[in-house]
DNA sequence: TGCGCTACTGCCCTTTGGTGCAATAGACCT
DNA sequence: AGGTCTATTGCACCAAAGGGCAGTAGCGCA
């Protein structure tokens, strides 16, 4: 009723789910009644054994309640499929204490919990089938960025230091700066990293 | 800072904004600085007017920090483009104070706070046409690095210089040059941008 | 022809970043 | 107790990055 319940078939349920609900219950999923009842279930899905028999039986018998997937690996796919199959939350099996306890406290507040990069591949999915709704921006290439300050920038978004990108253009060490220097104004950041990160964002 | 700043043009900003963070900012967008710094910045989506210009404006300015959209009308559309301009969050501007404190430690803990209607219109608008097969990257989590040596890596491929580090860690600026070194040593990079492009990969 | 934009560069300066060497201190294991 | 690992920091040094100031040069357009 108030507790936590971890459904898992391997032998070694990290010990973090206990540090995280010390009164919480590990089953095996043979052993999970159809009448089981929690505060939240908690499915362990041990490597890449997806068989898509495993989770779709368990889920129908936890008769519609709210449940958290553990992967030990996971990935965008399979978290997709988990969250399709009715998964209020989607996570690593080897989360932190601190970590898990979070996610309890979302999912059982409504809300929904899934990794950025998963979250992101929607949103760039869902955005370009959206295309005649949401404006697409003139240049998203080029970030208004002149030939030449984009050709520099890409290169540093590449994590090339100067003095290679200065040898590879034929061009002095001083004129790369140049050419970030006004990247860094038009796109507003303040150094080359961030360059990298805004230019690499979404890919 | 250390503290919460609320960007609003609106004469009336929920009181409950000052009730969840007390020591909160609240501030017109246009006498926000450029400069402002912030644990995390909310923006305020007053009505209907979701006037293309103000909200990326307003975002420009921000210097990538990380931020929440509050909306008076939330609805998907509007969510999907909030999120799609690198927003950490989207929920409605009236919220509890309890849920805003709970989307604040989501979005500051790396995560991503979205409703769960707009994450349901992902999920089927994904999966109906997912084929694309894309690798998992097994250890996404660790590295192999130490826990102090994670948790400064995750600054730096978020752009943070090594004096921001410090001080949110309360370490000197060279216990981070040494934290770093042994990251860079681990994972066989160069720099901070090539540490950086290692853990955004595939983001 | 003159103005504006882009590209390129040198000199010089400041700030960050990265590292070698060395040391202290707590946690944990044998 | 002794050894290993991790975290922490100081000092010093060097390399890289970033930018202010100034100048040259080509191109297109009014």
């Amino acid at each position: 009723m108030n507790r936590h319940i971890f459904i898992t078939n391997s032998g070694f349920p990290p010990e973090r789910w206990k540090e995280a609900f010390p009164s919480s219950h590990i089953v095996s999923a043979d052993s999970l009644k159809d009448s089981a009842s929690a505060k939240l279930f908690w499915i362990h899905l041990p490597g890449e054994s997806m068989l898509s028999s495993y989770l779709p039986d368990v889920i129908s018998r936890l008769s519609h309640e709210r449940f958290v997937v553990l992967s030990d690996q996971p990935n965008d796919e399979q978290g997709l499929e988990v969250l399709s199959l009715g998964a209020s939350g989607y996570c690593n099996a080897y989360a932190d204490a601190e970590v898990l306890a979070q996610v309890a406290e979302v999912v059982l507040k409504d809300g929904l919990w899934v990794g950025r990069s998963l979250l992101n591949r929607f949103i760039v999915s869902v955005n370009t089938r959206m295309q005649s709704v949401v404006k697409a921006d003139p240049n998203l290439n080029t970030f208004g960025l002149t030939e030449r300050e984009h050709e520099v920038a890409l290169r540093v978004a590449r994590g090339e230091p100067n003095k290679t990108i200065a040898n590879d253009l034929n061009i002095s060490d001083r004129t790369v700066k140049a050419h970030l220097t006004m990247a860094f104004k038009k796109l507003n950041v303040r150094d080359r990293l961030q360059l990298a990160l805004l230019i690499n964002r979404g890919q």
